[in-house]
DNA sequence: CACTGATCTGACCGATCGGTCAGCTCTGAC
DNA sequence: GTCAGAGCTGACCGATCGGTCAGATCAGTG
């Protein structure tokens, strides 16, 4: 079955991206994206460290997006052009790497437990501030976690949607739900 | 360790309980519910045909009352009448099963694919076109799966905040968030 | 007393998991 | 021709999973 193929590296990160997509993290085995490559088992982990290995390769590229914004928004002079740059932002991510995050697929709690995502939860928080806007209101919080995690949760349901209209009707969703910052 | 307990089926439920919101139904084994209660394995799988029948157990009542909620927005004349029932009666919902929905912690999409649930898919369905207002608008589509996966995905967390506050904030939101049906 | 049925246990089952390892094959450099 | 190393395989490992089963224990009944 072996082949000449050094790009066995890529083939297998794409099939584990759907199979993520298809049944989850914990729910794909490495005997699974394997038999989706037409690898062996061994294969897959000769050419990743372990599991968690192609997660994070997978995720990178968002990540790193994820991590420019969160320096963006501490950029901006007051709440309001923080919230603003937060709402946009998220948007755009969540438009562009819909795919990435369908494949974690409601795993985020124990996901973001493993130590190469643990910064991501801080992230996480400062963002959910910055979409509140006055994040000392118990209800702006809620408002503000509500549209964060459905976001999340759905982006990935959208895949035939082009990109500017899921764009504009997320960004104009934020913009009615969210409460404006205190003065 | 046996007792004279015919409770046990209680105690069961109650810890498989604590145990899904703390590591959600597939990170829970068998034996970590039965470690909690403080008896074997066995014992547990006594008082229930499978694993499974323990969650069908626990999520009984909010299902039962999803089920009246369907009904209810049935029963409305008209598609604002529907989109005001179904806002606040899934509100409700969220509110008082918090618990309860917070211990499926994401894992919605499998859990039901399961013979138990798999009503609830199209009671789902039905609920996001009521919120949705006009349906074959794909922004309101878009808004309403995104509002309910956001409160189902989080109203577990919010576990310290009284019921009265949490309603009051998520009510606003769903009023707030939502395009008004279609004259 | 004997007996029954409910409750519960420890040992066990097959399946699957992530991961390891010795060794095979093939390519390219010398 | 020889050798090194990249790529890959099948066999295997220990752990854990959900679930089964024969039998022990005990309360209640006659």
């Amino acid at each position: 079955m072996a082949r000449t193929t050094p790009q066995t590296h890529g083939e297998i990160l794409a099939a584990a991206a759907r199979r993520f997509a298809a049944t989850g993290y914990r729910g794909t085995s490495l005997q699974d994206i394997a038999t989706e490559v037409g690898c062996s088992k061994a294969a897959v982990l000769y050419h990743f460290a372990n599991k968690e290995a192609i997660l994070t390769e997978l995720m990178a590229p968002a990540i790193e997006v994820l991590r420019s914004l969160d320096d963006r928004i501490a950029d901006q002079p007051g709440p309001a052009a923080a919230q603003r740059v937060a709402a946009e932002g998220f948007v755009d991510l969540a438009v562009r790497f819909r795919g990435e995050i369908a494949l974690l697929r409601g795993e985020f709690p124990e996901l973001l437990q493993q130590p190469d995502f643990a910064h991501i939860q801080q992230i996480s928080e400062r963002l959910i501030d910055a979409l509140a806007g006055q994040p000392e209101r118990a209800s702006a919080r809620i408002t503000a976690l509500v549209l964060l995690a459905g976001i999340a949760e759905t982006c990935g349901q959208f895949a035939d949607v082009p990109d500017q209209e899921l764009g504009d009707a997320l960004l104009a969703l934020l913009r009615r739900a969210l409460e404006p910052p205190a003065h």
